[in-house]
DNA sequence: GGAAAGCATGTTGTCAGACAAATATGAGTT
DNA sequence: AACTCATATTTGTCTGACAACATGCTTTCC
């Protein structure tokens, strides 16, 4: 049994509770860098669970880089700088500004992305660009969705960036806003017109990409997804 | 002393290597989204291992999102968009390319974070900057290190921006580089007339924030970081 | 015959205890 | 003061057990 002293919520599993209050502590900064963790069996009878569930918490937080165990000298606290994962906060609590502000991130990448796949993208990646943008013009003509090609137009940018990390985080980010960018595309397809619109942005950053201006492939791409966050109803 | 941290090359516990092994079925896509994973008493015996050493590594999995349990029906593969952590590659992997692309991806973050600071910073984010030029001239007046005054100019930037997402991720990043950061600042304090130099970089960015020009600001901050990573020998 | 209730089985969640392996500690010796 | 060695502490791993929950099958009742 939990003390209440936690206010534990019910559906949780009991390792994962036992983490959330230890993540806790690690960032109101109860628990400091260099400090050792009370030994399992103490942290056990503490929080009224067996060993294995300490344990289980414990490996979650050591394989984010939090924690640092050794056999018997006990578990110690790792600085920020040991942190293995950007981590953002849980989906559900996200509201109108957080949002906004995630996509405000997206644009600043992928808009830089553009103009490095301008710059420097090998002439195979503008060509895999320029299927995808032929791959949607045709769903836009027979109004079918366009969601794979347009997937992979937005990877393919960053693909063609060349810098991996950019390339991975993102993939991460879409990966997030995955949802929000399927409404979107929904939503157009609802708007007679639309679809043509955002085919003549995405053309347009193509263009920009494959003349090797990446000033123009930044800003279109930029415009792109300021209208598409318009669109979406995102106050940028 | 500094070979603690180095010494610590402990063979890996047995959760981790389980934990890395499914990792590599997962991202390889041998385990594909939606398909069930076996019960954890057979992949014990797959393994070798006990239950208790198969539950911690799949909780370590489970934290970062990639698989889900629910008790009496099994483990699942959650697919790509369930993932909560973007995660960079083992630092003790990092060549130099590796680290040329996360340093050309912090100095996109930091420019526009300097562009989004000069546009809409409050007042009060830029005074805190305006300390932090203050009290990084001091330090090259009396030839200390300005460690802790630079790293607070370099957060106050980000939090100047007033993204939320975006200044987390620049921390995390800047954690990543700051065994990178830290040499670059031995070696400039070893250079003579580098120190000042990067005080009127610093004061530059500064001054283009406070006139509340975007443009400006974005500049001064490329051009720093450029210089910067320079003085670091890395080619950009 | 069909539908609802109950039972059997399989799977995850949690607990308890045990031992091995590595480290810290302290007393005793030189 | 430094070294040695036995002891205690702590993490790493194993085993077995039971509870909680889900699924499918059987039984029962209409």
């Amino acid at each position: 049994m939990l003390s209440d002293k936690y206010e534990l919520k019910q559906p949780l599993r009991l390792p994962d509770q036992v983490a959330a209050i230890l993540m806790e502590e690690l960032e109101s900064g109860t628990l400091k860098p260099g400090e050792m963790l009370p030994p399992e069996m103490e942290l056990a009878t503490k929080f009224g669970v067996s060993r294995a569930v300490i344990r289980e918490a414990l490996s979650q937080l050591k394989a984010e880089g939090l924690l640092e165990s050794q056999q018997g000298r006990g578990v110690m606290v790792v600085g920020r700088s040991g942190r293995r994962f950007f981590r953002l906060e849980d989906p559900e609590k996200f509201n109108s500004q957080s949002l906004t502000h995630l996509y405000e991130l997206r644009a600043i990448l992928e808009s830089e992305a553009a103009a490095m796949a301008a710059a420097r993208g090998s002439t195979r990646d503008v060509a895999k660009l320029g299927e995808c943008v032929v791959a949607m013009a045709r769903a836009v003509e027979d109004d079918t969705i366009g969601a794979v090609p347009d997937l992979d137009f937005h990877r393919g940018i960053a693909e063609a960036s060349g810098n991996h990390h950019l390339c991975e985080l993102m993939q991460f980010l879409n990966d997030k806003l995955l949802v929000l960018i399927q409404e979107a595309r929904e939503h157009s397809r609802q708007n007679p017109g639309v679809p043509r619109q955002v085919q003549k942005e995405h053309e347009g950053i193509y263009r920009a990409i494959e003349a090797r201006n990446p000033q123009k492939a930044r800003k279109e791409t930029l415009d792109h997804l300021r209208m598409a966050a318009r669109r979406l109803g995102l106050e940028i």
